[in-house]
Formats: C-alpha cells, sequence, structure tokens
DNA sequence: TCCTTGGGGTGAACCGTGTCACTAACCGAA
DNA sequence: TTCGGTTAGTGACACGGTTCACCCCAAGGA
C-alpha cells in the first residue's frame, strides 16, 4: 500500500498534468487554436477578442503549462545554454556562474551545468551529453575541448582557447604591467616572482608581461628570485599551499627582495603565510602582490593589494555575447577585459635596508 | 551571402542530425528493431547476434544519438535534476553545487540550476520553470518555496525547511557545545557573542544551543556582550563587513571579554579585522571562533580556530538521497550531520589580564 | 444566382522515439 | 498435412505541441 513504485516516470506529471487535448475538449475548440492563442502568433489575430480571452482565462484557472519537450520537438528551440567547468568547489567559476546567472534571469534561458573535475575525457563526455539534450550554446569555463561542439560558444578565459569559440579574458599584460608599475613606484627594485604552473596560458601570458616590462622598466629578473607553482593534482590542493612552498622555496635561496608578484590571490596569501613562518613582516619587509581579487582578498590580513579580475562580469558579458550569437548576431569578437589595481595594506615603500631571503 | 538567419534553430542539429528513421533507413531495417537493439530492451535478445553488431555499428559510425526531447516525451524520465540557489557568488552553495555534481557525475542525471537573488518571486518562478522543464527532483539550497513542487526534494539546510522536502543540515546545536566547551576548556569564562540576522533558522538553533551551553556549564550570557548580525541587503554586503560593524559596537560597550564566538566564518574574520583596528591582538587579547569553515579559514591570519561544516559532503549526500528518493526508496530521512571543530591560531588560553572591550 | 471576400476555425501531418501486439517464414514433430 | 513453436522482425499508435493548408459560412457586390 505503500507505493506505486513499479510504474515509472509517476514524478512530475503524475496524476494528470493538464494537455493541450484536455484543454481543447474542455473547451470545445481544437487544440491548433489554442496553441495558437497561447503562443501569440500572428495569425492569431484573426481570431475575436471574446475567444481569445476565454482561452487565455480557461488555461490559467486549470493551470495548464505547456510541456517543455514536446514543444522543442516541434520548434527547433529549447532554451538552454550549457555551462561547463572543471569544478565549482573554488571561487573563479561560481563568480563566474553568479554573472552569467543574473545576466541570464530575463531572458527565459535555463543553464544546464556540466563539472569535469579536469578530465579530458569526462570534458569530451560531458560537452557531447550537454549537445545531446539541445544546448543552444555553450560556455566554457576553463575548459577547452578538442573538438567543436558545433554550437556558437564563449570561453572564459585562461589557457588555450579553441578557434571555434569567442573567447573572454583578462588582459593579463595590462594587469601585470599594472602590478609592477605600483612596485616600482613605490621604490621597489628587487622584486621576486611566483610563476604560475606550467600548461597555462595565463601562466604564459603573465610571464610575458612581466618579462617584458621588466624590461621596459630597466629591471633585472633574477632567475634565484623565481619560482614556479607546481600543477595542482585533483584532490583538494590548493593554490594556496603551494603557493607557501613556493615561498618557502624561494626563502631558501636566500637572495634579497623587497616585494612578492603572485601567480594569482591564492598562492599571494599562502605566500604570506609562508613569509610569516619565516619571521619576516608582511608588508614591512616584504611587500606582496596578488592577482584576480578574489572575494577573501579584503578580508586577509593585511588586505592583500591585487589585480581586480572582475569574475561576475565576465559571467554576465558571457551571457549577453551568447545571446547575441544566439540571435545571428555576427560582430560578436573576443573581449579582453582590463583588469582594476586594488591598493590594499599588503603592499608599501620598501624598508632601508631589505631582508635577504 | 552571411547567414540563413531566418530559418530558426538551424544550430545544434542543423544540416542534418541522423535520426533512427534515417539509420533505418540506411540499414534496410524497422525503427523498432533499432530501437529496440541499441536500448539494449530484454525483448531484443532474439535478435541474432550479427543484426545486433550489424546495427550498432552503423549507429557508431553514423554518429546516431537519440533525441532525449522526444524521448523524454515518451518514456517519462528526463534524468534533469533542478538545483535552485540564491546565488552562487559567495562559498556556501558553490561547494555544495561542487560535491552534488561530482556525486552526480556517474548517475546519468545532469543538472538544471537557477538562482533567484532571494526574491520570493523569482524562487517560485524558478522553481516553476525547472518543474516544467521536467526535472524529476529538486535540490534547494538555502531555498524555501511556499508551495510544494509535488517531486522529490531536498533541502540544505538552514532556514525554515518545508516539511514536504527532505533536510540535510548541520547539527548546529553539537557545533555550538564543541565551540563553547573548546573555549571553557582553555580557561574563557568571559565570552562575547554575535547572534546571526534575525529571521533564519540557523540563528535560532545556534543561539538557542548557545544559551543551553551556558546553562550547563554555569556561564552567565551577559546582554552587553550580545550583538546581532544586521541581515544582507543584496547588492554586495558580506558577512564579513557586518561582524566588522558587529565587533565595534561590542567594543563600544566597554565590557571586558577574553574570546568571541561569531554566527560564521565571515562575521568572525571581519571580526576580527575590527579588533586589529582597535589595537586588540589575536588569540592573545581575544580568541576567536567562527563556523563553517570555509575555505578561507585556514588562510586567514591567524588561522581561523572554527566548526566545519562538510558542504561538500552534504552536497553529496544530497545527491545521493534524490537518487534514493528517485527510485522509490522511502526509507530517505532528514539527515543531522555532526559538524568537526577544527582548531587553529585564533583560539588560546586567555591572558591574565582580560582587557576591557 | 454566382462569385468573391474575409472572419473564425479545424484536420492532419510532423517532430523523433518507445512499445505493444502482431506476423511471416521456417523447422520439426505428430 | 497440419499443428505448434521459435526466430526475426514489423505496423501502428502514443507522447504533447506546432503549423500548414484547407474549409465552412455569412455577407456583400454584380
Amino acid at each position: 500500500m505503500k507505493s506505486t513504485a513499479s510504474k515509472r516516470g509517476s514524478h512530475a506529471d503524475s496524476g494528470h498534468r493538464i494537455t493541450l487535448k484536455k484543454l481543447a475538449e474542455h473547451l470545445g475548440l481544437s487544440r491548433t487554436t489554442i496553441s495558437m492563442i497561447l503562443n501569440d502568433v500572428p495569425e492569431a489575430k484573426r481570431f475575436p477578442e471574446k475567444t481569445r480571452q476565454r482561452v487565455m482565462e480557461s488555461a490559467k484557472k486549470l493551470g495548464y503549462r505547456p510541456n517543455y519537450f514536446a514543444r522543442s520537438l516541434g520548434r527547433k528551440h529549447t532554451c538552454l545554454i550549457g555551462v561547463v567547468a572543471p569544478d565549482f568547489g573554488n571561487g573563479f567559476e561560481a563568480a563566474v556562474l553568479s554573472g552569467f546567472e543574473r545576466r541570464l534571469l530575463k531572458t527565459g534561458y535555463t543553464s544546464l551545468v556540466a563539472t569535469h573535475l579536469w578530465s579530458p575525457e569526462l570534458l569530451k563526455y560531458q560537452v557531447q551529453n550537454l549537445c545531446d539534450r539541445g544546448v543552444e550554446a555553450l560556455l566554457l569555463i576553463n575548459s577547452t575541448p578538442d573538438e567543436s561542439p558545433r554550437i556558437p560558444a564563449v570561453t572564459i578565459c585562461t589557457d588555450r582557447c579553441p578557434i571555434w569559440s569567442t573567447r573572454i579574458c583578462v588582459d593579463n599584460g595590462f594587469g601585470i604591467r599594472k602590478a609592477i608599475n605600483h612596485l616600482v613606484s613605490l621604490g621597489h627594485r628587487e622584486i621576486a616572482f611566483i610563476k604560475g604552473p606550467e600548461g597555462s596560458g595565463d601562466t604564459q601570458e603573465r610571464w610575458k608581461a612581466v618579462v617584458a616590462t621588466c624590461k621596459t622598466l630597466g629591471l633585472r629578473i633574477d632567475p634565484r628570485l623565481t619560482v614556479q607553482l607546481k600543477r595542482l593534482e585533483p584532490p583538494g590542493t590548493s593554490h594556496a599551499d603551494e603557493g607557501r612552498s613556493a615561498a618557502h622555496a624561494l626563502l631558501r635561496a636566500r637572495r634579497p627582495f623587497t616585494a612578492l608578484v603572485a601567480f594569482n590571490d591564492l598562492s599571494a596569501l599562502g605566500a604570506m603565510t609562508a613569509l610569516r613562518e619565516t619571521g619576516y613582516k608582511v608588508p614591512e619587509d616584504v611587500s606582496i602582490m596578488g592577482f584576480d581579487d578574489i572575494e577573501f582578498a579584503s578580508i586577509a590580513y593585511p588586505p592583500l593589494t591585487t589585480i581586480r579580475q572582475p569574475l561576475q562580469e565576465m559571467g554576465a558579458s558571457a551571457a549577453e555575447l551568447l545571446i547575441r550569437k544566439l540571435a545571428n548576431d555576427e560582430s560578436v569578437e573576443n573581449i579582453r577585459v582590463r583588469p582594476e589595481l586594488i591598493c590594499r595594506s599588503s603592499t608599501c615603500p620598501p624598508s632601508l635596508a631589505p631582508p635577504d631571503g
């Protein structure tokens, strides 16, 4: 007596969801008529106002809700957009998703999300799955499938980005220039660097910018003041831990420096911990710059000076671009977002006697 | 010549996605036969191995992918689960989503997400929308619609939780007892509290636990050492800011205390900032306890002692429960997760002369 | 009376798949 | 020769909505 278990799908539409046919019988009209009126197609204006009213009212009273599947089968669009990300656990993807969803709200599109935990096979599978499920477009966050899904796509951002996709990414060069200029304007000359992990496009771009900017400013990059983050291995490691190790490695080299530019905020915060553990004060002994402006950059102690990457806005732009693409707007182009210097308390002029590492 | 814009839906299935009919013509068999073989229904074993092979191979070679909409129309299940949250911008919902997605990976279910930005109307609309789109179940994160969606639902967590939904939430009482016991065992007697905002279920539960625990331990709760967080207003305010204000208010009361129990990690970190701004040291002058163990609790300075709410695991459990519910498992019950004390460096024994606030 | 016009509406095909009931062909046994 | 059983497969309807082409009828004009 407990359940009618065996019958599949007795959930959503159990009992009797009201269909067009039932509504038609109830009203003594044909499905055609009702469909046209409810969809407010141009041809529907030939029906007299009275009939229209009658249909609308009954539909409302009986709680008629059209079946999306049936509809998508006939028409061709599904009002579905796929969102792919490696994982939503760290703030980056979540912030983008948040901005994306906000922009999508009034559009009638809904997002189908999928994560792939950095596995290329899983990524491929998920993209395929989303396409099978009829998404009309894709937002790829830190995800680059090998093959084109053959539907409009926007990629945010980092790493290599496929040519078949529109790209939204931060202008790494601009950001790095701002960061280094900031430090130099404070008087720093001995600057250490934590490079991003191997194989990331951001690592390359930012490092290229570091090299170029230092050249312009007549700054020497000391290889002994440069360390590289290790790649993250899936289970639970964080750039914060890696940043901490990296900074410790830096300190072991015993080369003096007064400022440190980290690959991102997490590694900057990790480095801050390492410096503290070794007895240095931030920013008095060493100034630290992050990159990203994650939520906690401002709560950290000392609050982190960093380059803001406007993730929410980038998510919103992605939604914008996809909508335009779906409307066959051919003018959609890649976007480079200019990041902003957020000056907090982890940087200050160097002390007169820079400590050696 | 640029586009064939006018024709709608020329995206996903443009050109000619291969359908069962085409496959049938290609093979000289009927759709029925192919459908049965590809779905590997029991009756399909009457077809000889040879035919099966032939069908499978052609399907693969021609890249046949069944149309989910058509399929969902006939069968009743859609393999879709709805996820509703106010927003994914702060770490809470994102962490839950992350755990949820991980657990969902191997199940064939995909999630349809929707955010409502704390608007009850939007929440109602979104739930309706997801149901219209055929989700078989709902995960509600910090979201409580007024009406039952009439499909299996799991709610995480906080606040009031509707009776028609299974609930996963942290055992607030257990957590608070751990927190206060920890402080008391360190020797604290003068403890200040930052209560959660009005109207939240967590606020009530945690506060009730505070009162009960203090009674048990013979501790007096001084109303002058109690402040309440203000409710967050949508645009961009954070519990961190509120926590900072709250702590400043506390200090203005000029009552001495050696420890502070905050409503959550963010307000704890905000309070830490306020104490520092006023010249107090954490933990030497004041010990601070958070609640949640958000990612940044461990990176903060000093690293925050807190009560861990295992959000990823809760997300994973939610997936688990929904799957069981969908399989008509009647034994699904509410889950109270026992949070864990994470002891870091923001707490220590009180100094002999507690500063007055 | 016939023809046209337009208002109000419908029938039936179609979208792509799943599924139940039925059958044609063959083989062996009575 | 007829019957029964298996093998290999098919026809047709259902799912719920959209859409194209058509239809009926009343009114108006010639």
